[in-house]
DNA sequence: CCTCTTAATTATCATTTGATAACTAAATTG
DNA sequence: CAATTTAGTTATCAAATGATAATTAAGAGG
């Protein structure tokens, strides 16, 4: 296996996962939060509880531009913040019930998208697609 | 396989390469253009000649917001605009020279970072990445 | 021809975003 | 305990983006 080819196919997959997330997501979050601030709500829902910092590191931004979202998410009473009782600079975020309601409609919204999208797989494909994807996340995608 | 499992996987799958590839393109981008720009520019990069068109099908945009800025990124002298010498209102676009060096540097970046990223995969663990790739374009990240 | 549709452009405006700097408060370290 | 580092906040400004509407030009269908 050729790394360079390997490269190209990976840019092309990352593109085409791109793509298909863009269709199951679309018009999936309500218009009342902007794209950035669902990002940060999904990561939220996908892994909390987190803290801010956490945060900026998974989504490329600054820290004040993460706080600035997060107080707009905190304002409009999707999240909640806790502060660690140890080391009490530190804050864990996590979805309030508003928040956990919106991301369970979404998600809703996205899965049914999904299994329209493999209503043709065999359980065959659904088998080789799972491990597929665990190849890949332990492999390639590991954080 | 459960579907409603496998979604669930698919969900944080996604974070994940969305995560990683934020991490590989990180700063390959020349500055002088948005991340936007940059979107379309690799986008253009992997299926030129596209039409504008194909363009915000694919990047989930309006039609006149695609238009300005591929006038920007045209200004900037990265692209260029052939009209179609059947249908006169569709258009073909695709790199200019500079646009082909600006692409070849940053896929040189990104390469590099791929390429420290597999650095401890085996031959076999390659040819299983390879495998997964192609199982999950055919079967589930397919057009 | 006339109408409808498609492809793309231009202009405009409110919002969002990115970047920077200055700041608070709580650890940590030497 | 003084100095430094870490975590997060607030304010501000320019630039990018999203949304909308009005417009041009070319095909397609009756």
């Amino acid at each position: 296996m050729d790394k360079k080819e390997l490269f190209y196919k990976l840019v092309s997959f990352t593109t085409s996962v791109h793509r298909v997330t863009n269709e199951l997501t679309k018009d999936a979050k309500p218009t009342s939060i902007s794209q950035v601030q669902y990002n940060i709500l999904e990561f939220i829902a996908v892994s909390q509880p987190v803290t801010p910092s956490e945060i900026n590191d998974c989504q490329n931004m600054t820290m004040s531009n993460t706080s600035r979202e997060l107080s707009k998410l905190s304002e409009k009473k999707l999240i909640e913040k806790i502060s660690d009782s140890k080391d009490r600079r530190k804050q864990y975020i996590h979805l309030s019930q508003d928040g956990e309601a919106v991301m369970k409609e979404a998600f809703a919204t996205i899965e049914t998208r999904f299994l329209n999208r493999i209503q043709n797989a065999s359980k065959e494909d659904l088998e080789e697609i799972n491990r597929a994807i665990d190849t890949l996340q332990e492999k390639l995608f590991y954080t």
